[in-house]
DNA sequence: CCAGACGTTGTT
DNA sequence: GTCTGG
DNA sequence: CCAGACGTTGTT
DNA sequence: GTCTGG
């Protein structure tokens, strides 16, 4: 699965590598080396008018529209790509609410014992990708909206077994235009993009579990340790 | 028709 | 809101 | 995902 | 054990 990652870059850089800006100048963002679920991120959408490139904040963590609460969002945080399109949570937004989530890295844990030992996971060259997504609009009292979204996730690859079954779903930058197309609202075609990504092109490292707590977001906890 | 669920992961 | 179960 | 809290009443 | 907060 995936619960906790890094995007340790400028929103400048992510909007030159998605070709997608922050029409409005109104995002905050500082490079983040650890970031979690109920925390605003980052992600890419697309317009259908003129498929203009948008980049926006919100929650991660999927609130559906018609939630009675917002705190059903912590069970949301990943959706299943192979039941994504038969789940009343998730199928419209799979539809008509795709987005790309930028990272260049995420976290798992094995557990050993008592410990959690924490991975990082990222691409041999250390690039910026970009994981599936999804989002909703939720409208609660008094006026309030959030905009919140799930990262998918698929069956793990051989690089990751030992640490998870589960892997979130990266996207190839081929994918990317489908992916973000609001007029392709077919899950056969959309589906096929959903699958593992090439163990041969990740990296694995041991980092130190100072990445377990969420208060600590700085290079450190990329930095690889020794142990494995 | 109404009532009730609607989600993922990991662990047992 | 929308779907499933009864 | 991991860490940390997890409760009520009445009084100040 | 289970839920919430980050």
């Amino acid at each position: 699965m995936c619960g906790r990652f890094r995007v340790a870059r400028s929103k400048e850089l992510l909007e030159a590598a998605f070709s997608a800006e922050d029409a409005l100048e109104e995002i905050e963002w500082t490079p983040r080396y650890n970031v979690a679920p109920a925390q605003d991120i980052l992600v890419v959408r697309q317009g259908s008018l003129g498929k203009v490139r948008r980049l926006s904040l919100m929650r991660w963590g999927l609130i559906p529209s018609w939630a009675a609460d917002p705190s059903i969002a912590f069970k949301m945080i990943n959706a299943r790509a192979e039941t994504i399109a038969e789940k009343t949570a998730f199928k419209e937004p799979f539809r008509f609410r795709r987005c790309l989530v930028p990272a260049d890295g995420f976290y798992e844990w094995r557990r050993e014992g008592k410990q959690k030992l924490p991975f990082c996971f990222s691409l041999l060259d250390e690039s910026l990708f970009a994981f599936a997504g999804v989002w909703e609009r939720w409208k609660g009292p008094k006026g309030i909206s959030i905009e919140s979204c799930s990262i998918l996730t698929t069956a793990s690859n051989e690089l990751m077994q030992d640490v998870h079954d589960r892997m979130p779903v990266i996207l190839p930058q081929d994918a990317y235009d489908r992916w973000l197309d609001p007029d392709c609202v077919s899950a056969p075609d959309l589906q096929p993009l959903l699958k593992p990504y090439s163990a041969s092109a990740m990296r694995r490292f041991r980092v130190s579990q100072r990445v377990n707590h969420v208060k600590n977001d700085d290079a450190e906890c990329a930095a690889g340790i020794d142990a494995m």
